[in-house]
DNA sequence: CGGCCGGTTGACAACGTTGACAGGACCCGG
DNA sequence: CCGGGTCCTGTCAACGTTGTCAACCGGCCG
């Protein structure tokens, strides 16, 4: 009666001290067979293993990870939102990158909210992640700066930190958004309307300092007439660009500042042909109310944007999670530089869109 | 030299024991005022908050949860392929599900690779997962009969269990695909190239069933002619697609059993409008080698389908992710009925390519 | 004044695992 | 037959936290 007795009342899983007293051996044995550590003889070595598929064992890998050191295997990923397709395709690179050293993958969602954002991060420290990758959403990073110290390695992505060191991974999106422009003066464009997210975003920042650049190159000052800031969403974008079809004397060619805006404003020049406001060929009826399509550039590469004809600036997404996971990977194996930041080329690809001319 | 020399080699984080030795009170004194227990003096609550704070105190979750009953407050999602914007979406919707009861997503792809997917499985079983969704690329779910008896709810998303009773939410793909056809057939056609992925996948046997359906319904019985499995990738659906275009007696209407697939026939049919071989406009000159741009419709929306004019069969993918989450929350708070399975309804959204005419 | 009560604190064991160490069995050479 | 080595196995403590229980303090009632 009194022999495991009390174990018998463990309905749920079966620890390590089960299987080794139904194959009769000490709890270390069992673990020994169990984690192939050697010096198990062979017949052991199979009654351990029985007796663990028999009652259905599966090692805890919370108490093995506190035991080893107090650290999981996991990496953190915090960033604004998972579904949008950019975020997906690094979320992507970064885990086939984990997956090569044993190491699996945490996703977070913000929704693009500082305060949640930090909720995340300590709800992944206390996880104990080996690494934390993040593309804020928040303007000050100051707090983390002792976990920078503490042995977590900390890389961001996409957006630069501030007020901390650490590794980054960024796209060029000044340049990036600067040969857009020249790409549109070029063409003989000079009424440009630029569509831009949250102005507070560090990449849409850069993106509109690179179109800031090119436009002074050119000699065009007064380019924020046609500036258009804080979009946020597909149906604020879609508003802001067919206000600027309407505008008395509109922008010739526009440029989106990323994937969202882009498609808002194909929505909106959809919606304007349908109504026969614009019209695809040049000046075939000078007295039609039908305008001109606008040429359109847009940043961020973009599912069957070659079927679109869009012209876009585009960039290795997966690249950049393979990149950040190997920043990461590289500081747990100890690598101890100062923090470093890795840029990645954009580049303009011609689809018909962007070489429209005015 | 002796006081807490020991602790001072602890590079690592701080644990209680140190907060405590800080602040001047018991291991638990400390444990009892982090957690707000209650039952702690208040000026002891706040030394010890100041002392948490002046180490950098962080409670390691992994030996709470230990503690707490060995298992975290995770909970597991396996795909194939996060990236796939339909797997981020209901990733998203299960994301903001959890997040309202204090739990996390841990993801996990899987390229579609069934053996991937038992490790993956593992390994989330290991960390104690408190439960399980899984879009399975596999073919057999024997394996987690045991599994699921021993406390761990799971969920089967999008791809329903073989062998395994367990809740399960789908999609109503025989209906919807049933539709597609249906509304083709009304619309005059009647030979229809319908392309598939991996036919291996029980969705798209569902959808294939539901053309045969419609087929026979319509006295259609030498659809399969037309019938194009195994196109995994866009570029091969592409290269399928093309080839139906090329036929002596090509078909009027396609129809594609998923984004990928549809994504692939626009570039085919998008190139074959460039080289000529197609016209949208009919039989403008029955000379020409053009032929007329046949009708599409897919299965699965898309971004910017609406821009494409592409008539789909859709469905609410973030809906399928909560829904999915909450059939494991409520398991895990005791609800107790046999294994359910909520089917989601299908939309024939009209847009223009599914209506052209034969 | 003794007993009791509420609030506050601490000692201890336990969660499931693994590292450090020790002990026994066996074989070999001397 | 003994000393030394190689295998194999077990005991014990520890990872960081929390539940259980007991103890302490002061005040208040009878």
């Amino acid at each position: 009666m009194s022999e495991g007795g009390g174990d018998r009342n463990n309905v749920g899983r079966p620890t390590l001290r089960q299987v080794a007293a139904v194959a009769g051996v000490s709890i270390k044995t069992a673990s020994r067979a169990l984690r192939g550590e050697g010096y198990v003889a062979a017949a052991t070595a199979v009654r351990v293993h029985d007796a663990a598929r028999q009652v259905g064992f599966r090692l805890n890998a919370l108490a093995s990870e506190l035991r080893q050191g107090g650290t999981s295997n996991l990496v953190g990923l915090v960033t604004g939102d998972l579904a949008n397709p950019f975020y997906a395709t690094v979320a992507g690179g970064i885990e086939r990158e984990l997956r090569a050293r044993g190491l699996q993958l945490v996703t977070a969602s913000t929704d693009e909210d500082p305060i949640a954002e930090q909720d995340l991060i300590d709800a992944l420290l206390q996880r104990r992640v080996r690494a934390l990758l993040i593309a804020s959403s928040s303007t000050d990073h100051t707090h983390l700066a002792d976990e920078a110290g503490r042995g977590v390695p900390l890389v961001f992505v996409d957006r630069p930190p501030v007020g901390v060191q650490a590794d980054t991974v960024l796209i060029d999106n000044r340049t990036g958004a600067g040969d857009a422009v020249r790409h549109l003066i070029a063409g003989g464009h000079r009424r440009i309307g630029v569509v831009a997210d949250l102005s507070r975003l560090a990449t849409q920042q850069a993106r509109i300092d690179g179109v800031g650049d090119a436009m002074s190159d050119a000699g065009i000052d007064d380019w924020r007439e046609l500036f258009r800031p804080d979009a946020h969403d597909v149906a604020a974008a879609q508003t802001t660009v067919d206000q600027l079809l309407d505008m008395p004397d509109p922008p010739t060619a526009l440029f989106t500042l990323n994937n969202r805006i882009t498609a808002g404003a194909l929505r909106a020049l959809q919606q304007a042909r349908i109504d026969g406001r614009l019209d695809a060929r040049a000046h075939r009826d000078p007295e039609s109310a039908a305008r001109k399509l606008p040429a359109l550039i847009g940043f961020d590469d973009f599912e069957l944007s070659d079927v679109l004809g869009v012209s876009v600036i585009g960039y290795a997404a997966e690249e950049m999670g393979r990149t950040a996971a190997r920043l990461a990977l590289d500081r747990l194996e100890g690598v101890n530089h100062p923090a470093q930041t890795v840029v990645l080329p954009t580049t303009l690809i011609e689809r018909g869109s962007g070489e429209r001319r005015p």
